[in-house]
DNA sequence: AAATTAATCTTGACAATGACAAGATTACGT
DNA sequence: ACGTAATCTTGTCATTGTCAAGATTAATTT
């Protein structure tokens, strides 16, 4: 997995360009990246990319696959922080994890949501979008004892409990609800629960 | 105020440009959006934009600020429709403005809230966004019967509704909430005003 | 092992874009 | 009427996305 520079061939070439991509995302914004910025942080020539990713819309399709796992990874990480806990603790939980992802990659988080919903076919972005969205449910299932798949009303909780905290993290990030820096995360997280307790009846 | 086509100066140059900037941001998202078919759709030069609003972002700040402008309009056109409920039926009449806006025109929805919070300096993008938010706070102010900015449980008021109607909007333009096109207006506003209602207990 | 095929990466080109400079045309104040 | 300022055009340059063609290396087959 080494990567030999002076060689005509990368190695791991699609690896490479999507964390120089999501280096290059997170310091510019989506509106200063551009596929050849990325490749040249990469050491690559201008349509190295176009190879492993088509276009410039294939790149960013990859980096929002690998912004919603990661996005799953982090409510998880933050419910295996209190594993002891009630099924609304854990879904509070989870809230606060989504704050954090948004929070660490805004530009991601922006990305990841500002596409249309994808196809629901096989594509691997839509896959990992649906596992978010499955973690999810799968928390108001436990909350409520039922699948919102088959109750409308849990459906109805997944959707305030989602509206809350995705509205919550999008407004923060912004700068919106108070001061960009400065506010500890203990704030930051009591503020979060107390909104979002409401979303949950 | 008319335009005489024929003639080297267009007359009302900038208010064309900012009509038909909204346009092409309806039409191609802010990720087609670009200066030169906008004076092109205007019937000017690649250049003249410049003039008037600087470089691309200062004829992006403007659409914003005209967009805050009607977001402003669209949540007082729903409070207008039922001038003599309560303070608590005011409030949600506003947030489902804030939804018909959001799906009325997302490109420019997006566009404003994508943008870090403007400096609160002069800039008349500030004072529009700032009175966006000052109708929201001043909703809360009566449904409380405090000023948020004297109370802190009212500002927590605040952004409580804020993020539940805005991560309702943000997710029902991105096409995950349902289906994107089909739910009748009844359907949709019965939910929103169901799930706003808990963020004002 | 050698040859063929496939994958990977480079070079070159083209049109579109944002930004800037310089000039042409018109409006406005004195 | 004159001079100044505002408005708009033309021309240019660097950057970008996309495509086509070629060079280099890896993989597969024989």
């Amino acid at each position: 997995m080494l990567k030999p520079k002076d060689s005509y061939h990368h190695g791991d070439l699609r690896a490479a360009l999507i964390k120089a991509g999501e280096a290059v995302l997170a310091e510019t914004g989506v509106a200063g990246f551009s596929l050849r910025s990325v490749a040249k942080s990469v050491g690559v020539s201008h349509s190295a990319p176009a190879h492993h990713f088509g276009d410039a819309k294939g790149l960013l399709d990859a980096l929002a696959t690998e912004g919603f796992r990661r996005f799953l990874a982090a409510m998880q990480s933050r419910q295996a922080a209190e594993p002891n806990k009630d099924a609304r603790q854990q879904l509070l939980a989870s809230g606060l994890g989504y704050l954090d992802f948004a929070i660490s990659s805004p530009a991601l988080f922006r990305l990841m949501f500002s596409t249309d919903k994808p196809e629901p076919k096989t594509s691997e972005l839509a896959e990992a979008a649906k596992a978010a969205f499955m973690h999810l449910a799968d928390g108001v299932a436990r909350l409520r004892g039922v699948s919102p798949f088959e109750e409308p009303a849990a459906m109805t909780d997944v959707m305030a409990i989602w509206s809350t905290v995705h509205g919550f993290a999008d407004l923060y990030i912004a700068g919106r609800l108070g001061p960009p820096e400065g506010k500890p995360v203990a704030d930051r997280d009591a503020l979060l629960r107390e909104i979002l307790d409401r979303a949950m009846p």
